[in-house]
DNA sequence: GTAAAACTTGCTTGTTTCAAACAAGTATTT
DNA sequence: AAATACTTGTTTGAAACAAGCAAGTTTTAC
């Protein structure tokens, strides 16, 4: 039984009790990957720090796996949400612009949500087809969502239409990937990462020209 | 004993043996990283697949870490030496090409090293110390390597001084490491790494352009 | 309408299995 | 015979699952 609310004596419904441990068990969940990382974390100290026993995580979420698909779901979930809010209704460079700046802040936050977030998003990348698949979706999204603001932007007469939209939507994806790998690595400059994002938004800024002016893949071709 | 090798009844050397050990192990070890993932991987298998006892990959390396350090250690060795060839004496903008296309030949080889390399190496992203300070070993030196082709362009006349080096180089990294997560979460699409690539050669070349124009970064800047 | 019975679900505790880690032993080279 | 490569025994601890207890929810009886 959790500590606390000693108050109240109403019972609780049993919706109530699974979404406080599930948010419980999120939140230690959280601590001890970024403490411990993906592996050292074990299901019993889940359970324990979120003030139940040793099984429950096994028991509710199934298996390691099974925890972590629940993690990367719920904060994957707060994320795009958030993101969404950020771009608004700006299309083109615009919305890539609100999108790396929106990313910047998530990642500068300091929130161990997000740590732990991208920390089992690149221990996804071996053959554990559960999480893969989890992460792989949210990756998809992300571009898709790319690619239609670049879209929207070209109907929109802002971005020239002889870009390469997937082309440039996957280059910002993989761009971001490795701007976040850089932060998990070396997450002690702070100034760098806003550095690499600002570089990320002027080089988009290149790959996406206005209709007038020939786009950057033609000038380089000599 | 390892199998095979009936006839020569020649004592080998004990440096002999260990080597044979190690590169029999370092195999197995990648075959069984690219089979079940890093964490699926057991020593016990390890030892077994490489045709020895079940403990003698814990006794040689210690522990898991250690024996992922090994390969890594031995896998980034052999792909710095391949890259210093492959770039030669090369500086600036043509080092750069030089050394993308040798990285998209590196990945594209379908190579089970290269895998298992990149699958130790998004591994470590979370706080196990062991593997995550030889894996910035290597990155630190291929950073300093990139930032160094920058620095003889610019002294050699090919490249404008006012490039921001070291962000540049950083970049650089980052664009690489994106596009390695990019083929190992998805590594069926194999025109897509290439396309990737070319990007990432053209992005450079407007990243470091030549003395008389002036640079991409101030272009930018209205 | 309400109270007790029947059922469902949240959670805990026992038990098995298996890998990690290390100690102690055997075989091979020097 | 000393040292080194390698193997085997043993302990510890987590994962996984089964079985049980307790709290909540529905059904039935009056």
């Amino acid at each position: 039984m959790p500590a606390g609310q000693t108050a109240a004596q109403a019972p609780r419904s049993q919706a109530e009790r699974t979404a406080e441990s599930d948010a419980r068990m999120l939140a230690a969940a959280v601590e001890l990957i970024c403490e411990k990382g993906a592996d050292g974390t074990t299901l019993k100290e889940v359970g324990e720090r979120a003030g139940y026993s040793r099984g429950l995580a096994g028991y509710r979420f199934g298996n390691k796996a099974g925890l972590y698909r629940f993690v990367v779901r719920a904060i994957g979930e707060e994320w795009l949400a958030e993101l969404g809010r950020a771009v608004g209704r700006r299309v083109g460079l615009a919305a890539i612009h609100a999108a790396t700046d929106a990313h910047a802040r998530f990642i500068s936050r300091g929130d161990l949500k997000t740590r732990a977030f991208y920390i089992l998003w690149f221990s996804s990348v071996g053959p554990e087809p559960a999480l893969k698949s989890v992460i792989a979706h949210i990756h998809a999204r992300r571009q898709q969502d790319v690619e239609q603001w670049i879209l929207k932007g070209i109907a929109n007469g802002e971005v020239s239409a002889e870009v390469d939209v997937t082309s440039v939507a996957r280059h910002f994806c993989a761009a971001i990937i490795g701007i976040v790998y850089q932060w998990l690595v070396t997450p002690d400059d702070q100034s760098r990462i806003s550095a690499m994002h600002a570089d990320l938004k002027q080089q988009m800024g290149l790959s996406l020209p206005p209709p007038g002016k020939a786009a950057a893949r033609e000038q380089a071709d000599e």
